[in-house]
DNA sequence: TTTACTGATGACAGGGTGTCATATTTAGGT
DNA sequence: ACCTAAATATGACACCCTGTCATCAGTAAA
């Protein structure tokens, strides 16, 4: 779980053993194949003979190594949020626990990510359930989930108005998608970073104070 | 735009007038057809050729009547949208303004819904901006927009704390963020009407309290 | 060398898509 | 009532993509 960084796949999609068992160059090649693809259009627009062409393998391959589309997409999207997920903990500990200044900095950081852009624009654009539980990790079982203590140990729930980790949890799920949904907006409206940096700002300042009076 | 009932197309995709000139009674059909086809498959995996053999018209027509099955998607989202605008006014109305209030009231008054529950958990297992932009009513242009001022006409800004409509701008962001990630959860995770009721209540909590102590 | 298993290949049938030339209907004008 | 032009209706068609499967090749153990 976690976060808007980190990946679960929710156990669905999975390349085949084959894949793995590939030379790393012909596994990196098909990958490149794949993202570039995947950068061009959303997954559901994505086809398969445009991978194959551009990897040079044939089409029956394709379908050694994957059941689908989907499995290289998630693996891919997996592969991306994995690598992010340090970076959120690095955050949380530069700020003392802080969550909500870490989020800041995850926010900025992702705004100014460059490498993986329209892939990452493809996602956003186009949103789907089983992609969001890639991007934030939304469990069907809230406790016992390693990811999600591997965070909370890092978080200062001092300064956080809450009685548990049930509470946390919440507050995790609310976080995530209002950053979620600005990061959107971002790329749905073409916000510059000072003006998504601004949006999200009042939301979430929004949110540390609440939004009734008292 | 509009919380998460009332819709704006961002004018994007709409039937051609020719759909609109149609017999009253042939337009149904079509409409009828293609929420059977909508119900059966998220959008992006249904096909043109169902829709036309249940509405027993030559494929040459639905062309005539839209560019593709976006057009009769969205026209349909817009349309069950529009009917729900009604109510979330007459429930601010009940609750004297209070925001909250009136959110649960329509969250519970969704989970109740019956009729077009197949279409509608396509809908949100399957949520692309384009979507989100029919449910939500996300704006590039926070002003002028007069289906804002409807709804913010009903609201009672006393008990909020904010300092003006952009603030309750964000408000309205963050509300409709969190109550459609509910919704997306309930039908994701097959949560009864009670849990999914109960994880609602904490959020909303959180959020008018905040998340940070004092 | 033989056997058995794992992986590679590309031809193929099935199905969906958007278009277009042709046919039909509708609305005016005379 | 008749004729013409514009609007609408139709379905055959060429194109593209998909998933499969029979066949071929490689490899390692017996």
């Amino acid at each position: 779980m976690l976060v808007f960084l980190y990946i679960v796949n929710g156990g669905s999609t999975l390349p085949k053993q084959t894949f793995f068992n590939l030379p790393e160059e012909k596994k990196q090649i098909l990958i490149q194949s794949a993202e570039k693809e995947f950068s061009r259009v959303p997954l559901f627009e994505a086809s398969i003979s445009n991978i194959i062409k551009a990897a040079g393998i044939p089409r029956g391959s394709f379908y050694q190594y994957f059941e689908g589309k989907e499995d290289i997409y998630f693996y891919l999207l997996d592969k991306m949020a994995g690598q992010r997920k340090g970076k959120f903990i690095a955050f949380l500990q530069k700020h003392d626990g802080d969550l909500i200044e870490a989020m800041f900095a995850m926010f900025e950081c992702m705004l100014h990510e460059q490498e993986h852009i329209s892939f990452m624009k493809n996602a956003f654009l186009n949103m789907t359930h089983k992609v969001e539980y890639s991007f934030l990790g939304i469990f069907s079982d809230e406790e016992s989930i390693s990811d999600f203590k591997e965070v909370s140990a890092q978080i200062n729930k001092n300064s956080l108005s809450i009685s548990g980790d049930q509470e946390l949890y919440h507050i995790m799920q609310i976080l995530t998608a209002v950053t979620f949904r600005n990061f959107v907006a971002k790329f749905a409206r073409g916000l510059s970073d000072e003006q998504a940096m601004k949006s999200y700002r009042i939301e979430m300042n929004l949110l540390k104070k609440g939004i009734y009076k008292g």
